[in-house]
DNA sequence: TCATTTCGACAGGTTACCTGTCTAGTTGTA
DNA sequence: TACAACTAGACAGGTAACCTGTCGAAATGA
């Protein structure tokens, strides 16, 4: 099931080519990375619940602040959560200082994601590293972060 | 509403940080696309129903065919041609070839909505290559060519 | 000819989103 | 200090976008 067998004839592929390029190797870093926890048992931790895992602090996080990071609304927030603390990844801790508020914080189990995440990053950028050499991903990098940062 | 402003303790924005520089620009232009679109009337128009317009063939294609392209199942795949039809951007003709089968074609009103995809396109692409000149665009598209190439 | 496959419809379910409302608690200000 | 205005998160209720499984009609291959 190759994902980027894409139709020759499709009608928006010419103009969206430079939009496809940039989407592919995310949506194939993504597919890794969750593969790779499915494979690891973590089966309940799908693309959604980056959005809660992503935008944690170490310290924890208030649900209402995660929602405005990840842009969704509180509900949908507190559902993500709500699914993650089922399968045991956060816990939410009174806030001490706030008593309407419960801070999210990753569990054990929540840093094993983590250390899965990191691991397949490396893996990707070291694959990409092979292809392009070392000097040419630098100049990607740097590419991407001057497009980046003119938003 | 600055999507780009992370908080700077998220717990994995430094592993992430090239699979987020391949995201945003790739965000950023989705985001714009449906606001056009949503400008111009197009409301009913949204991000999943891109899977449906971008795989369509001029002359048609079949549902099932769609669903293959953008690796769904059929059954939503016919529920996104569904939603188009009911507002009159795509119609279902009996295919010629196959009497079990109907072809998805965008009506005039589809047109539009490529019509605008494209303005976008260039719109952004003009916008890249003022912050990076011609040059470094190049450079760039060159460079995910061949990391695309690289799967 | 007839077994197998394929197309699209229907049934029925889940997840990830939304708005709106409510209570408890916080904050700013007269 | 008092109180209006705001904020955190829970609950109610709804929708869109996905899924699997099943079915009849039509196509296909042996």
């Amino acid at each position: 099931m190759p994902p980027s067998r894409l139709p020759r004839t499709s009608a928006r592929e010419q103009p969206e080519n430079l939009a496809i390029l940039l989407r592919e190797p995310f949506r194939a870093g993504t597919e890794l990375l969750h593969e790779r926890l499915a494979e690891r048992g973590h089966t309940a931790v799908r693309p959604p619940h980056g959005a809660v895992l992503q935008y944690l602090d170490d310290d924890g996080t208030q649900v209402s602040e995660l929602a405005r990071r990840a842009q969704v609304a509180k509900q949908s927030m507190a559902e993500l959560v709500a699914h993650l603390e089922r399968h045991g990844y956060v816990e939410r801790v009174a806030d001490p200082a706030d008593r309407r508020a419960k801070l999210v914080r990753a569990t054990p189990r929540g840093r094993e994601v983590y250390a899965i995440a990191r691991e397949v990053v490396a893996e990707l950028e070291a694959r990409w590293t092979t292809h392009l050499g070392a000097a040419r991903m630098r100049q990607l990098r740097a590419l991407l972060e001057e497009l980046n940062a003119g938003l």
